[in-house]
DNA sequence: CGGGATATTGATTGATTTCAATGTGAGTGG
DNA sequence: CCACTCACATTGAAATCAATCAATATCCCG
């Protein structure tokens, strides 16, 4: 539990990256949840919602790590985002969720009725544009990740994601992920295998260095910045 | 321009696919357009509006298919997606465009200012409530062309994408494809001989027929949709 | 009937996956 | 405190799918 109280002050606060949360926390839908939101706590693993569950409720995150993921029918799994304290998530839906979401780690999530949200929006246009910012700036990562999934190579991914991740965090250059190999390689597309040889292989270059499994340093950002191409 | 003005006829009435407008057409922001747009005609491969301009303007395609694409320092391309006629796009930028927009085939759009729509959504909560359902059902479809991207083979990737074209045009196994096949490589993340390669097998093994190079025909639905995953 | 762009087909290479061990680390109970 | 275990991670060898390199072929348009 200690891991993500500390995950709220430093997530939470300021300088979103690009995991999840461009736009600043405080705002008229951060409002909305902090005045009407009912909280709820998950533990490691367990499920917010599931796809194509009613998309009754919208959430944002207060402490601890959601990711979205989606499944094939062979199991493949995609992972649609990590979203970090302070982010929004399942404001996407249409009508119904399209990603099953998950706690990462033990979390704490609040949450408000869709249909109050849109009833305060058509009261309160301020609300109403956070909604469509918010969604826009999911599109924005969206858009990014498709880039990421469609055209990068594995070295390429790995870096986009130390950068990503590091963004999110405080200035450090050490990264603490708070998710395993296997939440890395569905996010990006790739193996476990690939993942932890190309983390390796970026070591043996000094790139990077792994003090331990989930703790990352980065070490040359430079080289890291020119893979992200 | 024979073929796009088919387009409208097809594309714009009834029921959406995939490729991109999943919202039925007439809403309070279509009325928005109609009353406050202006007209562009773009010729074939002419670039609307490009990556990291301030986004100024929304759009709607009239007639005609425009692509979005984010080009790598190296020149890879990914296209984000595909709009034929009664599609929106350019509702996705937070303030700027983060893709370029370009004509596949000679188009005609209509565009508006991005800040007369936040004012008019001040005052009109069905505007301001399709601007989110439309940002809502852009990030489904971004959502699903992950998973795509993602996870799937080359098979299953022109699959859903035949699906995916199919379920836009009108109820006929037969769908003209308003794009080359660089242009679908770059949707799917292949490489044009991969595309070619991949259609030929389905051509073989009796899934689909090729009349000709844009021309398709789904004889076998259930063989595309069992390889949809 | 050219001619250039676009598409197909072939041969080969190569990056990533797959299959298969082996290693490591955190938590548990003796 | 140490051994044990289970989940997670790394490493190695082989197989595979798509990319690349290289010709042809076809289509569209003047």
């Amino acid at each position: 539990m200690l891991k993500q109280e500390i995950a709220i002050g430093s997530g939470g606060t300021a300088m979103n990256g690009h995991v999840s949360g461009v736009v600043p926390v405080r705002n008229a839908l951060s409002d909305a949840f902090a005045l009407m939101g009912a909280r709820l706590n998950v533990e490691r693993n367990s499920e917010i919602y599931g796809e194509d569950e009613a998309a009754e409720y919208a959430y944002k995150v207060v402490s601890g790590v959601v990711r979205t993921h989606k499944l094939l029918s062979d199991g493949r799994r995609q992972i649609g985002g990590f979203h970090l304290p302070g982010d929004f998530f399942g404001l996407d839906a249409v009508d119904e969720h399209q990603f099953t979401a998950e706690a990462v780690s033990d979390a704490t999530v609040v949450f408000v009725k869709r249909s109050a949200l849109i009833s305060l929006a058509a009261r309160d246009s301020e609300v109403s544009k956070d909604l469509w910012m918010m969604a826009a700036a999911e599109l924005h990562r969206a858009h990014d990740h498709m880039l990421l999934l469609g055209r990068k190579s594995a070295q390429e991914r790995i870096a986009a994601f130390l950068l990503e991740m590091a963004g999110r965090a405080d200035a450090s250059d050490t990264v603490d992920l708070p998710m395993s190999r296997l939440d890395i390689a569905d996010y990006l597309g790739l193996t476990i295998e690939t993942v932890s040889r190309t983390l390796t292989l970026l070591e043996n270059a000094a790139t990077i260095a792994l003090p331990s499994t989930r703790r990352i340093r980065l070490c040359n950002r430079a080289a890291l910045s020119r893979l992200n191409a």
